[in-house]
RNA sequence: CGGGGCGUAGCGCAGUCUGGUAGCGCAUCUGGUUUGGGACCAGAGGGUCGCAAGUUCGAAUCUUGCCGCCCCGACCA
């Protein structure tokens, strides 16, 4: 991609209304526009980051044997009405009336949804479990939206949903979604920590959230650091082998946000020099809560016996928009965001120093097309300043930089330089086909 | 929802107290000089000062109402 034909609105400025690190970033480096408070638009390159993750979660979902819908994002009130939810809900959901003056809502969550596409399809034991998800977009109508994408009133979610026939493979299902979160957080290069939850007024006694660790995260946290290590030999769990063992072992560490905090429990179940405190942001969140919706909504099957059992139900979420803002939070400098390589919206970034140099601008073109072949690339053949170019591409966080300029056409090199340890090499140019097997392609996904 | 703050050019801000018809920096456009870390010179364009009503000869400035946005708290992926 040619910078001069991309939409990329970079901010120089702090924009007054971004707080924390994160926001300010997303906003300065062009990802995201807010629309109104808590609801933004995602520019260009934001909408590259937001697919990457997208893609991964879907890609781990499809790996645990998930199977990929699609909701609408607005329902009708009659279901939330079944399940006793339309009145509980609150002000935080928003109601809608159709033409008709039927009463419709923007979809908080899915529960009712899902329950419905169940029932409407499964009559067996013999065809469970049944394990769906969806990525979509949610609203929420906030008293408070801040953070930008962190806690924004509209947000798009993965929604996992298991159904079973009793609790015993209910508990199967979560276990395989506790995996799956796992390796999903690790393979984005996140350090993700479950803890045990409160199941808030969705109900049920099986939670967990899943908590990455960052230095600027919302809640304070609480946890036996062999945890971390635990999580280094998640890729290993084979989804077709035993996963209540594995998750047991997650499950064996004292993990906890401050909320549940008790430091004589803390002292008694970690050693001291297993303790450790940190701030943590939430990113997904596992529950399992029984026949709550089949019940209310008779999503019953028939078991062998031939008797009608309500189904034993989970949900699984996962914040996907509010992941991207996660990220930044775990990885950036003064100079900006430092994109890991699976979730850059380029991997390359190529800088042209002298635009105006044709022999120059014709050897940057040949990099740019040679490596744009293999890799997502960005290319800045703008007439900018070097100073604005360096600092544009370090802001928008692009790990790997090419530099070509006047030295290049003397020597013969190009410039590499790894954004994250801010090491420089130079490259001979027609070595160029041996220092770009370096790179893993990240185009399978 | 309780408390606080802000709304003036695309962005960041000054001007409001003490009313006299709007300014600075960055960005943008033109010409020129620059070109390895957010350049320089010269010129140009861009604002019914959030909206409405009121007071006044005259309102960005005073009064009232409304809207929007942000921060702290309670709540949440």
């Amino acid at each position: 991609m040619k910078l001069s034909k991309y939409l990329l609105p970079v901010l120089k400025e702090t924009p007054s209304e971004a707080e924390i690190i994160s926001h300010t970033l997303m906003l300065r480096s062009g990802m995201i526009s807010q629309s109104s408070s808590g609801i933004y638009s995602w520019l260009p390159i934001g909408l590259r980051v937001l697919k990457k993750i997208e893609n991964i979660v879907r890609d781990e979902q499809n790996n645990a044997g998930v199977n990929e819908i699609l909701m609408p994002t607005i329902q009708p009130a009659d279901i939330w009405n079944e399940s006793g939810r339309y009145e509980d809900y609150g002000k935080e959901m928003l109601r809608i009336n159709d033409r008709h003056d039927r009463q419709m809502l923007y979809g908080p969550t899915n529960e009712e949804q899902v329950t419905d596409i169940f029932r409407r399809s499964i009559k067996s034991y013999k065809e469970l479990p049944q394990l769906l998800y969806h990525i979509q977009w949610k609203f929420r109508d906030e008293l408070r939206p801040r953070f930008g994408v962190m806690r924004g009133r509209e947000f798009l979610m993965k929604d996992a949903y298991s159904f079973d026939i009793d609790e015993m493979k209910s508990e199967d299902s979560y276990n395989r979604f506790f995996i799956c979160y796992l390796k999903t957080f690790a393979r984005m290069g996140l350090k993700a920590i479950p803890m045990a939850a409160d199941t808030g007024p969705i109900g049920g006694d099986l939670s967990h959230e899943f908590v990455i660790l960052s230095k600027t995260g919302e809640s304070d946290i609480y946890f036996d650091q062999r945890i971390l290590q635990e999580d280094e030999s998640i890729n290993e769990i084979d989804y077709e082998g035993d996963l209540k063992k594995p998750v047991e072992k997650f499950k064996s560490y004292y993990s906890v946000s401050d909320d549940k905090y008790n430091e004589s429990e803390f002292n008694k179940n970690v050693d001291k020099q297993n303790q450790m405190q940190s701030r943590g942001i939430e990113v997904g969140h596992i529950f399992s809560f029984g026949t709550k919706y089949s019940t209310s909504m008779k999503a019953n099957v028939l078991d062998f016996d031939g008797k009608e059992k309500s189904v034993y139900m989970g949900s699984y979420g996962i914040g996907i928009s509010r992941l991207v803002g996660a990220i930044i939070e775990t990885s950036h400098d003064e100079k900006g965001i430092i994109w890991p390589d699976v979730v850059a919206p380029f991997l390359f970034g190529i800088i042209n120093l002298s635009p105006k140099d044709e022999i120059v601008s014709s050897n940057a073109e040949k990099i740019y097309n040679y490596i744009s072949d293999k890799y997502e690339t960005i290319y800045d053949d703008k007439k900018d300043n070097a100073g604005v170019k360096f600092s544009r591409m370090d802001l928008i966080g692009i790990p790997h930089q090419i530099i070509i300029g006047n030295k290049s056409k003397s020597d013969n090199e190009i410039e590499y330089k790894n954004r994250r340890t801010g090491n420089s090499e130079f490259i001979n140019i027609d070595k160029i086909d041996e220092f770009i097997k370096r790179f893993p392609s990240y185009s399978a996904i």
